[in-house]
DNA sequence: CCTATAGTTAGCGTCATGGCTAACAATGTA
DNA sequence: TACATTGTTAGCCATGACGCTAACTATAGG
């Protein structure tokens, strides 16, 4: 429960910074190693270790060490959460707007269909 | 463009932290005064109007004083901006993996012995 | 006018964050 | 064995985040 929250908290957090942002997207593309993955940042290495370490405490990136090489991977289900998070306070919110106002509405047709995640657990938000 | 990843940075930011994200689901029930969205918190009022600051700050929150009342509301478009960052990852990472599943079926077909490993790992790393 | 209410401003302390350098493993490679 | 590569550890600094109290402003109500 609180377990849950912090890590909530990790991973807003971890998500906050535009070089762990990147960081993340990179490794989406996937996985390199800390090498690979600092190369394009003007950054000396030990700080960038530190970005890399918080992604980790948060759950969103899983590395692991093979001769002097660690490589990174990414843990999307670390994700999840986070997305949850957003989804569930957007679905209340539009419950109650459904009461009385629709600019949120027109603004969602605006942004046309994100992309339907296929993800198991996403609520699919069908678009009430 | 920066000023969307600097958006970013601060909504992130805000929900970083527990005590804002109570606020922000507190405000998916309906607007609400300061001195309410405070009262269920153990914490001095400048300190809470800190919280309030950064929330509104990030674009979550929008708020307005009516005689001596500030009343707060959500903003949930700005919410929008991280939930779409969070989908077009794993939107990402999904297409990564259904390539690499791909992959491994080819692998699997052309030598079919080689076992195919259960978390994915990258099919190739490109800088080879 | 006087007082209680609702926020605000100013200023302080402490800890976390994000960057650096320098020096130290540890592992491949010639 | 010696050297280059790849991370890692230690320590420093500046800034920002998050909490506090005290004192202040500005309205609402009696």
């Amino acid at each position: 429960m609180a377990n849950n929250v912090i890590q909530l908290d990790r991973i807003f957090a971890a998500l906050a910074d535009p070089t762990r942002r990147a960081i993340v997207m990179r490794l989406c593309d996937g996985e390199a190693s800390v090498g690979e993955l600092a190369d394009p940042f003007d950054m000396a290495l030990p700080s960038f270790m530190k970005h890399i370490h918080v992604l980790e405490m948060s759950g969103l990136v899983q590395s692991e060490k093979a001769g002097r090489v660690r490589t990174c991977r990414l843990r999307p289900e670390a994700m999840v959460g986070a997305e949850d998070w957003l989804q569930h306070q957007r679905a209340i919110w539009e419950a109650r707007l459904d009461r009385f106002e629709a600019y949120v509405m027109k603004l969602k047709k605006e942004k046309t269909e994100r992309p339907a995640p296929k993800r198991p657990s996403a609520p699919k938000k069908g678009k009430a």
